[in-house]
DNA sequence: ATGAAAGCGCTAACAA
DNA sequence: TTGTTAGCGCTTTCAT
């Protein structure tokens, strides 16, 4: 690999002058300028960015930790939070890591390494180290997640108000004459999600004065498979009457896992059971029938949280908590049933 | 940011005592250990990676790129391709970029600044830039697309034949009776798997004595969203018979995004027209019906790269090219038509 | 307009 | 077992 010492002695000029060149200040002789340039692009060199950081004080660089690779719902979020910062004088770097990744050991890495300013935050878990990101010194943004309570001074966050989301969905499915309505989420943990939208089912169950009725509901992981093996389960063999004539899942991705165990059961979305998602994919206006899905407002998420980190950098309140609202976005997976 | 030096004194130690004991060397008192260690966790130490990739002159990372953030058949094969890396002394580095992004720049950089030893290419297209990969002067794998006739020296490439895969597809719907097929994908450009796939469908339909019609290729992007577009206006709105029995689909993706254009004009798949998809995508299976998919090896994709690329690093011949076979994953989205 | 030189945080001889 | 020191490739004053 050559380096920015060799080109210069290739250049016949010094290192300075060449640091000059790749970082386009002025001050150079617009031929110096046009040969260094020559030995840049004839001998290929790139500058070692590394070394760059190192030696510089300040960076205008935002984070974006995306933790959950292939998350559909994450994807169009992310694009439009990069979008919103480019449009300022910061830099976004986004960052993917594994579900099982430890979001906050990055995020401190790259506030060591990259000197980031702020992080953006999609995915993952405050509540559990709640010390450790307050440790982290930058200003952060949960995307998607609630920082509520927790007491975090640097944290802020946009989420969807899930109680409020998960009753609208109950609401629907109520409003059209369902009285046995199940539930499939993920495992109930205090101050979670999960917890709030069920919270949201059990609210609205309640006021329409409908029984609430813990056995139906089921706890699968966020997957096809996963919440297609628990509704297969729960829907037995026989071909007897379903336990329930609506279910709302937590997201679009186990509510198509459902419909497909619906339909391998032998019953069929709508006719025997409605099915309401959470998310609003892509996915769910493809699927057959059209997904009925709780959509989240990913453009307005991902306007709010850039707006929020930028704001914090520049010296504005932290700790703010920003609270959308989403829309039920109306498929043909529900039957009205009186 | 609190750096080694820093450190250091704290802990009452040298800088390369302090060293040690981040890299875990041998060499040094038990107590010492601790005490240094007590001093990292309590000021939140993180050692600076860019720092020491400098120093270093040699490191152990396997750089695999992924042009396609999003692409679901990419996620479980870069997973695969990681963590067969993981198991030998080399280090994984998988790297994410957009669709538009320029994948040989992402790989420079990589080698220039982490040292990388060599790239695993998912995604991207070799034919565009063969000199500046040849430039790279690092072993490159591009995993599953074909680096054939290309003459680039350090780059070797593990795929499926796509010529072979789409005449399997097309073969499939013939001999379940279908006369009039047509193609959807992408456009089609000299040396582009697009072009492969057709060629493999044209040579199906000639070999079993059954007309080639060009004006059976439908165009559109790899998305839902054109695939929909493209198939609804070659459906037309008239409930009419349709121009062709089955379809074939460059991609689950585009698969998906026709079924819904089919059901959406009143008709049905599969009585009224059979889709064949490709890749054997996971939402494949969980479609409804069940969509019936040439399904690539995707585990087997990944280890011979991680295999390829590991023996190109040790010396191996750089330059293979190894073809895989594609299986039909019959799903419930062909019907047989006599 | 250009160059010399200090030093960013770290590792790896080499010395002690 | 521990410390000293010379850079890795780059930016950035400060001279010239």
């Amino acid at each position: 690999m050559i380096t920015i010492r060799e080109v210069a002695q290739l250049a016949g000029v010094s290192v300075s002058t060449v640091s000059r060149v790749i970082n386009d200040l002025p001050d150079v002789n617009a031929a110096t300028r046009r040969r260094v340039r020559e030995v840049i692009s004839l001998h290929g060199y790139v500058p070692n960015a590394g070394a760059k950081t190192l030696k510089q004080s300040n960076t205008n660089i935002i984070a974006i930790i995306v933790k959950g690779i292939g998350n559909p719902f994450f994807e169009p979020i992310v694009e439009e939070i990069q979008s919103k910062i480019e449009q300022t004088h910061y830099i976004p770097l986004v960052h993917y890591i594994d579900e099982s990744a430890d979001e906050v050991r990055s995020a401190s890495l790259l506030v060591a390494e990259k000197k980031a300013l702020g992080i953006v935050f999609l995915g993952g878990n405050p509540s559990a180290q709640a010390r450790a990101i307050a440790h982290l010194q930058v200003p952060c943004v949960f995307a998607t997640v609630s920082t509520e309570g927790l007491g975090i001074p640097n944290a802020s966050c946009v989420c969807v108000d899930d109680v409020r989301a998960a009753r609208q969905a109950t609401d629907f499915l109520i409003d059209r004459g369902h009285k046995t309505i199940a539930t499939l989420g993920g495992r109930r943990l205090a101050d979670d999600l999960v917890n709030k939208r069920y919270i949201g089912v059990k609210q609205s169950l309640e006021a329409h004065g409908l029984r609430i009725n813990d056995a139906l509901y089921y706890e699968s992981f966020f997957t096809f498979e996963d919440a297609y093996r628990v509704i297969t389960q729960a829907l037995g063999r026989t071909q007897a009457a379903a336990p329930f004539t609506a279910l709302f899942a937590m997201s679009d991705i186990m509510a198509i896992g459902a419909c497909k165990a619906i339909f391998d059961s032998g019953r069929n979305v709508p006719d025997d059971i409605s099915v309401v998602g959470f998310d609003g994919l892509k996915i769910a206006a493809f699927y057959n029938p059209t997904l009925t899905t709780v959509g989240q407002p990913g453009e307005e998420i991902a306007r709010r949280s850039a707006e929020l980190i930028i704001q914090s950098i520049n010296g504005g309140s932290s700790g703010r908590q920003i609270l959308l609202d989403t829309s039920i976005v109306v498929g043909a997976s529900v039957k009205t049933c009186f």
